[in-house]
DNA sequence: GGGGATCCACTGTTGGATCCAG
DNA sequence: CTGGATCCAACAGTGGATCCCC
């Protein structure tokens, strides 16, 4: 007889394993990450780092219960790249509040992971929660943003929108749609967006963790 | 410049067309069909007679626009097996009444074509389109069970119930299950199931296109 | 015999992000 | 410099059905 087995997921780490084994990989070359070789595309870097961390990427699930791992690429002390947070969908939107939002959860302890984008290595992981002001800039922009793409107007908005969080494209190519509906039902197609932090306000935060060595 | 195409799908033949070159299939050997050697699995024959048709599977849209087109294994005289239609989805099957079902829509114009299990070649295909008599017994089976599925209650019903339309499992595994709402918001979870044709009433179609040789 | 379980190919979606023209 | 476009892997979903114990 076949029996079906899920197959059996490692048990995802701990916050404090996921913490100490990122700070044994302080100082560390990419080439000697896990995957190195291997892993290709954009996203290369990230899942070295999260498979060195012992984290099991399967689809729609937290990283780790209550840690975002994010990769952060430096040049020099420059933040090299905006940060992707998650997709900002109308239906999901249109049923979130800024307390209820992926977004705010997402970002509630994020463990960023930088990269030496010039000495190509990994550098010395820190954590971060937003501080009071940085939570009052997110969330003013998450009901800004996510308002519009509730109501269906996010083929309006431009990446130029919001201070820390902004709207952009998400997909393999300009091509793709997705299905969505008005509030009252409608269907109509949509470019599939995400919110990202902005390169500046990741470099805030990178400034910040700089000054306060207590942090790493 | 990357400029995105959308792969130039290869135009749908017409429902003419396609039946030509059903009909010019008749005793071909499997083994003479596109793919053999290659199509594998449950489908390879079915995948192998679509690619001779000329049609190009895609997710998400009919063989056709007006025909379905089924293999039909046969041993001799006898239908070998019953005939999957469609899926039964309770958030589907919740806003679907018989007249603007996919299971009347599908089964509206189906070209069957028969496969001899025994030679291993092709049969003669022919159209089907159901009786008065057959579309009574389809549309008293079908309320009845979308009516269960819609309900939640697919999970009750045993491939016994129905004398033309059956629910049967449709999954890779017994494990797998999808999410799913009860008609006031409740979540749960279902097995997939799907509505097909039981073997005699497929049988009983086989029989009355032998008896009118008109249609073939 | 047939009800319940399962098999394969292909595409779509998601999570990881970086690329690059203007 | 950065807004808009894109890259890859892995997994889930769909369409094509048949397999195989009880």
């Amino acid at each position: 007889v076949h029996v079906h087995v899920a197959r059996a997921r490692k048990r995802q780490p701990t916050a404090d394993e996921v913490w100490a084994r990122a700070r044994a990989l302080a100082g560390l070359p990419l080439s000697r990450l896990p995957g190195f070789g291997v892993a290709r595309g954009k996203g290369a870097v990230g899942d070295m780092v999260e498979r060195a961390l012992g984290i099991e990427r399967s689809a729609s699930s937290p990283d780790v219960p209550t840690v975002e791992v994010k990769t952060l690429p430096l040049v020099g002390l420059r933040a090299a790249e905006s940060t992707w947070v998650c997709r900002a969908t109308p239906s999901s939107l249109q049923s979130e509040t800024w307390s209820t939002s992926r977004v705010r959860r997402k970002l509630a302890r994020v463990l960023f992971v930088p990269i030496d984008r010039v000495a190509l290595r990994v550098g010395t992981a820190f954590l971060w929660s937003p501080t009071e002001d940085e939570e009052r800039m997110l969330r003013a922009d998450w009901e800004d943003l996510a308002d519009l793409v509730a109501r269906g107007l996010g083929f309006a908005v431009s990446a130029r929108r919001g201070r820390a969080l902004q709207l952009r494209p998400k997909a393999p190519h300009a091509g793709v749609t997705r299905a969505a509906r008005e509030l009252d039902g409608t269907p109509y197609r949509t470019a599939p967006q995400a919110f990202y932090l902005r390169r500046t306000f990741v470099q805030r935060v990178v400034e910040a963790a700089l000054a306060d060595p207590a942090r790493w």
